[in-house]
This record gives C-alpha cells, sequence and structure tokens, in this order.
RNA sequence: GUGAGUGUAGCUCAGUCGGUAGAGCACUGGAUUGUGGCUCCAGCGGUCGUGGGUUCGAUCCCCAUCACUCACCCCA
C-alpha cells in the first residue's frame, strides 16, 4: 500500500477544524495590525536561500530538498519564508511606496530532517515581516501580536525569550572576542564545539550539552560588545515590552540559527512540547536584503510553527464539531428517495446543512445514523407522505414531532 | 546522519514458558413490520510489519529489513 511518506502527514476533517479556527484567529489579528497577506511561490531558485538563510547553515547545508528543473536549474522547495518575502519586496520594488511594508503569510514548508515530535518534513509556518523600519517599537507590538494570538487560541504557558546579537560591526568585534577566550578552552568542550571554534563560534554558545557549560559560563555576553547605537536600540526595545507588561528573559546565548538576523532575536517557548520547544523565533535582519543583491532594507519578523501550536490547542478541550446536518432527510423506498434528492436541493439553496443517504437504510438505522451525526432534525419521507404532502419531521433533541409541508419545512428548523 | 523503543482486528491494547490468537471501543443486524440515544443478544472483522534462519511445528526464539515513535543534532 502507498502511504504517506515520512515527515508528512494527512489533516483529517475532525483536525483541519482546529486549524481553521487557528487560521481566523491568525489573519484575524494581524488584519487588525495592519498586516496583509502575501502569497509567494512554494519554489524557489536555489540561490535564493542559499545566500538569504546561510551556506553555513544546517537548513542550507543538509536539510533542503533540491531538485534541478528539466533545464537543469536548481530549484528548491522553501524551508522558510522570509528569504521569500524579502525576494518579493525587492522584485516589485516596493520601496517606493511611503509606508512600511507589513505582511503576512501561511503555508507549507519543507526540511529534510529527522521527525520527531512537533517536527516534520513538511510543516506549517505562519509568519509575518514588517519591512522599512529599525523603530524598537515595532518588535514590541509584533510581540505584543503574538502574545494576544497565543493567548486566545489558547496555548497555555509560554516563555519569550530575547536577546541582541548586534550589528555585524558589534558581532566582528565579539566573534574575535569569543575565538580568543575559547583557544585556551579546548579541553572543557565537545567535538562539535571544538570545531565550531573557528568556524561559527556563536554557535558555541547555544550548545546544550551539559560538559560544555562550565566553559560557556566563563564566556564573554554579546551584550557587553555591543556598540552605542545596537545597545540603546536594544534598551529601547526592553523598554516597550516593559510598557506593555509583556514579561520577558534576556538569554544572552540565545543565537539564531540563521545567518541573517541582526540586533533584536526572540523566541517563544512552551514547556508542554518536548524536546522541539520553540513555537515562535524571529527578530531583525536589517543585511538580509543587501545579501539578496537589493538596496539595504531594514527588516523584522517571526515564524510560528502551526503543527507545534496546534498540538498545544489540542491537550486542551475538544475541538468544535463539525458541520453537523441541520436537517437529515430519511427517505423510505425509492420514489421516495427521488422526491428527497429534490427536497434536499430546495433546502440546500437555502442554505440548510442538508444530510441524504445514498444506500437504502432503515427508518430505525437512519434514526441512528442522523443519532451519530447529531443531527437537529430529521425528515421523514415515506410513501405516505408523498400521498399526503404532509412530512413527520423530528426535532432530535427532544423527540418531539410534527406534520409539515415541503414547503414549511425550513421555517420550523429553528436554531437546533 | 547517530541512538533507543515499538510493530497483533478500523482504533486502543492483552496474550501464547514455541502447538496458526482474545478483550474493549467501533461497525452490521435483531429485541420494536415506518421512529434515534440507554440496555441486552448475535454477527462481521487478523498473511500477528516484511523476508530469511532454528524447530516436527514460529505471532512468540535468532538474523536482516522496512515503518512508526521518542531523543541527539538543529529548528517552527
Amino acid at each position: 500500500m502507498i502511504k504517506a511518506i515520512k515527515g508528512t502527514r494527512d489533516i483529517l476533517p475532525q483536525e483541519s477544524a482546529v486549524w481553521n479556527r487557528v487560521e481566523e484567529t491568525a489573519r484575524e489579528i494581524l488584519s487588525v495590525y495592519g498586516f496583509s497577506e502575501i502569497r509567494t511561490p512554494v519554489f524557489e531558485s536555489t540561490e535564493l536561500f542559499a545566500r538569504g538563510v546561510g551556506e553555513d547553515t544546517d537548513i542550507v547545508a543538509k536539510e533542503m530538498y533540491t531538485f534541478d528543473d528539466r533545464d537543469s536549474r536548481s530549484l528548491t522547495l522553501r524551508p522558510e519564508g522570509t528569504a521569500s518575502v524579502v525576494r518579493a519586496y525587492l522584485e516589485h520594488q516596493v520601496h517606493r511606496d511611503p509606508q512600511i511594508w507589513k505582511v503576512y503569510y501561511l503555508g507549507p514548508m519543507f526540511r529534510r530532517e529527522r521527525p520527531q515530535k512537533g517536527r516534520f518534513r513538511q510543516f506549517h509556518q505562519l509568519g509575518a515581516e514588517v519591512l522599512g523600519s529599525d523603530h524598537p517599537a515595532i518588535e514590541a507590538e509584533v510581540i505584543e501580536l503574538l502574545q494576544l494570538f497565543l493567548d486566545r487560541i489558547g496555548v497555555g504557558e509560554t516563555e519569550l525569550l530575547v536577546n541582541s546579537i548586534g550589528c555585524s560591526r558589534c558581532r566582528a568585534g565579539f566573534v574575535q572576542k569569543l575565538k580568543a577566550a575559547l583557544a585556551d578552552k579546548e579541553d572543557g568542550l565537545c567535538p562539535d564545539c571544538r570545531r565550531r571554534r573557528q568556524s561559527n563560534p556563536l554557535r558555541v554558545l547555544d550548545c546544550k550539552h551539559g560538559p560544555c557549560q562550565p566553559v560557556i559560563e566563563t564566556l564573554p555576553s554579546i551584550l557587553d560588545c555591543l556598540g552605542e547605537p545596537c545597545r540603546l536600540h536594544f534598551d529601547q526595545f526592553l523598554g516597550h515590552l516593559k510598557r506593555r507588561d509583556i514579561r520577558f528573559k534576556v538569554v544572552p546565548r540565545l543565537v539564531r540559527g540563521l545567518d541573517y538576523y541582526s540586533r533584536t532575536t526572540f523566541e517563544i517557548t512552551s514547556p508542554g512540547l518536548g524536546a522541539q520547544n520553540a513555537l515562535v523565533g524571529g527578530g531583525r535582519y536589517d543585511g538580509l536584503a543587501e545579501v539578496l543583491g537589493g538596496r539595504p532594507t531594514h527588516g523584522f519578523g517571526f515564524a510560528l510553527g502551526l503543527e507545534r501550536v496546534i498540538l498545544l490547542c489540542q491537550q486542551g478541550d475538544s475541538p468544535p464539531a463539525a458541520g453537523r446536518p441541520q436537517l437529515f432527510i430519511a427517505p423510505l423506498g425509492e420514489p421516495a428517495f427521488d422526491r428527497a434528492s429534490l427536497m434536499a436541493r430546495d433546502y440546500r439553496r437555502q442554505g440548510i446543512r442538508c444530510f441524504l443517504d445514498f444506500v437504502p437504510r432503515s427508518l430505525k438505522s437512519s434514526l441512528r445514523l442522523a443519532n451519530k451525526l447529531q443531527s437537529g432534525h430529521v425528515l421523514i419521507v415515506g410513501e405516505n407522505e408523498l400521498k399526503t404532502g404532509e412530512f413527520p419531521l423530528k426535532r432530535m433533541r427532544d423527540g418531539q414531532q410534527i406534520l409539515v409541508r415541503q414547503e414549511d419545512v425550513v421555517s420550523r428548523l429553528g436554531n437546533g
């Protein structure tokens, strides 16, 4: 039997009801905050991600679904959304627009990782980006929006982690200091970290290996190495958070995995998720547009893992029952079925959720089914009724039954 | 890419110290010739993941393989 491939899955009707609820809530809140939807292609030129995300990142180095098109151009299924949004901004010369650009996207991303709890090869992200502003308040406002969203869909306890990794100039200085500090610390480090000392010293800070921790404690903090403008920016950002009563934790070792980040970075985690506990990741990426060959453009945004958020929703209350019929039509015999089909067409045109089965059933079995589907009413269409033109309409809640003519059925349904 | 755990009915799982399997739920029908939910009765449903080995005999033991799950790594 052919099965869905590893790391992909079906979202069946019961679950899609939850997805719809979450997505609707997101669209509503994003719209209130002035964001419009953007839909970019799910595949792009490989170069976009290689340059935009960074050649040295795990994503580009070993997780992308890359293939040659028939004209042997290299294409890649998008592993994240930000690079595409910035590409679109540049391609359509949006900078000519005097306002800042606030867009959101929602859709599948692809990374070839080993699946585990909360991690898939095709997964879904909700992302939002603000292009054209370097104001620290917009950063706080985006986080405020996120908290409202997470609160409204009910994911329970979360923690906001923030940091600043400075601009490229601060970071260059810091990396030097870091390398110096790590030079004589070889013994206390795991093999991975030893390698990273030279290739990507920032990652050492992010190592979760127990034995490495004592060494990491002694390393300089990036926050002490920020230049004056970056220091000020970060302080203002934190001030805007405080003003909004948003609780946060400054984590100097929070180094995000994508190369394009600068200054503010943040992450929202949940204790209810297992090892993959990041619900949202984001930050500022002021250098990205230039890396992609465009004019210098400020950018700030986040990506939120929908699977992870939905995992948390389902731990709470059960999802709402999807589309229960308002009217279940139970035909008895073939002539009655033909008539019932036309009645169903009539009622559906009036917007009534009608259920009409195609397999012949006894009345008892029809009622059982109607009950299982939680139908509001059952309309019995039998041979006697065809003659008299009056049909028993049964209210399932209390079993009360009345005789009505075809055209009076809808007005008798009430809101049951 | 690495490690560990698990694969038995549609679902959740028992079980056989090696003699070709069972429960609950679900499903179908009956108790009520055209009236649901509760209850009772009956029925349907399994190449015991796949391939090989040991054995008179393997779902059980051994090997391989695949799938799923969790963790490492990394991230949403």
